[in-house]
DNA sequence: GTCTATAATAGGATAGAC
DNA sequence: GTCTATCCTATTATAGAC
């Protein structure tokens, strides 16, 4: 039925939410179906591959909606306060205050996929690389910036595994808040 | 064959492995019998309540452990410098500089099973507090060092997924480096 | 492209002998 | 306590009609 209802990208954005709640095994295709409405046999329609092939092309739509949605902006004329302003307000949204999980946690977690093993690390290089373009621009030295950049990382995923853990996204908030204010700080 | 052979400790050390690396719902009963030594009949001997029971044990055996090699020093009359230190080199053993999972973050994602909820929740709870103290004994305020706390465990958890992730234990060493030095400062 | 049906297998769990 | 055998269900995956 969705061949008018559904978009492939609006699919991809169900079996996400679907993955990053369940984790890769914990998601079964029946699942997966339900969140997606899409049967199974139509499922296999779109995704040969089955369950690796959702959440391989999973990563490359969250991929590409991360270069348009966060480090696209990055490269306007803005600066480099306002850029990170963007992006962590971005980051946020889209962890839902700490409430959401990771999707690239999740998938580590299944790290014996080789297939996901690449896009993972560039993944997280990526992001990595995006906000120490961010703290160059902003003056600090490389090795700073370096460092920055990967602790900003950190302290979003360990945020967010703390939150899950504790059953409190106070954590994640203050941990944003402080990134917010320490990050581009000399 | 075990009864003579492996302790009930060595069992859970074995299983405790298991399910860090592989996760609760990767780890499949045939690879927790290989992993301990144990068919399933004598894992359901001593695990009535099947997989979960396995966890749940599991996560109390680390409790215990955490206790017995991270928390309970922590009761010495070292300096708080000293007892920093101690727990900052037990967690880089333990996580093996980032190579190792941590079974917290693993479980974490199994949430709905509601009876991980609650040991998860008071393990993370028991850990920051132990750094908390430390930082209330080096003088610092009830604010800061609750802030402080948290940010250590956070940045510990982060720094495995970033590893994990990107396939390399650097981030590990610099965060831990970093810890060291940084978490008791003013 | 989607449906119904059906493989085929793996996973968790139990029974009963020893 | 451990073994062999077995059960049951869920899971992944496919076939073939429409």
């Amino acid at each position: 039925m969705p061949a008018a209802i559904l978009s492939k990208d609006e699919v991809l954005d169900l079996l996400l939410d679907t993955f990053r709640d369940r984790g890769y095994e914990g998601a079964s295709l029946a699942e997966l179906s339900t969140a997606t409405g899409l049967g199974k046999s139509s499922l296999y329609h779109y995704f040969p591959g089955g369950k690796a092939d959702m959440a391989e092309q999973v990563l490359a739509h969250l991929d590409r909606q991360l270069t348009a949605t966060l480090y696209e902006p990055l490269r306007s004329t803005q600066t480099p306060a306002k850029k990170l302003a963007m992006m962590i307000d971005g980051i946020d949204a889209f962890y839902e205050g700490g409430r959401k999980a990771c999707l690239l946690e999740r998938l580590c977690a299944s790290v014996d996929r080789s297939s996901f093993r690449r896009p993972l690390r560039e993944a997280f290089m990526t992001w990595i690389d995006a906000v120490e373009a961010i703290c160059l621009e902003a003056g600090l030295s490389s090795a700073v910036a370096r460092a920055r950049a990967e602790d900003f990382v950190v302290r979003v995923e360990g945020a967010l595994i703390v939150c899950a853990g504790a059953g409190d996204t106070s954590v994640f908030a203050r941990t944003i808040k402080d990134l917010r204010a320490s990050v581009l700080s000399r």
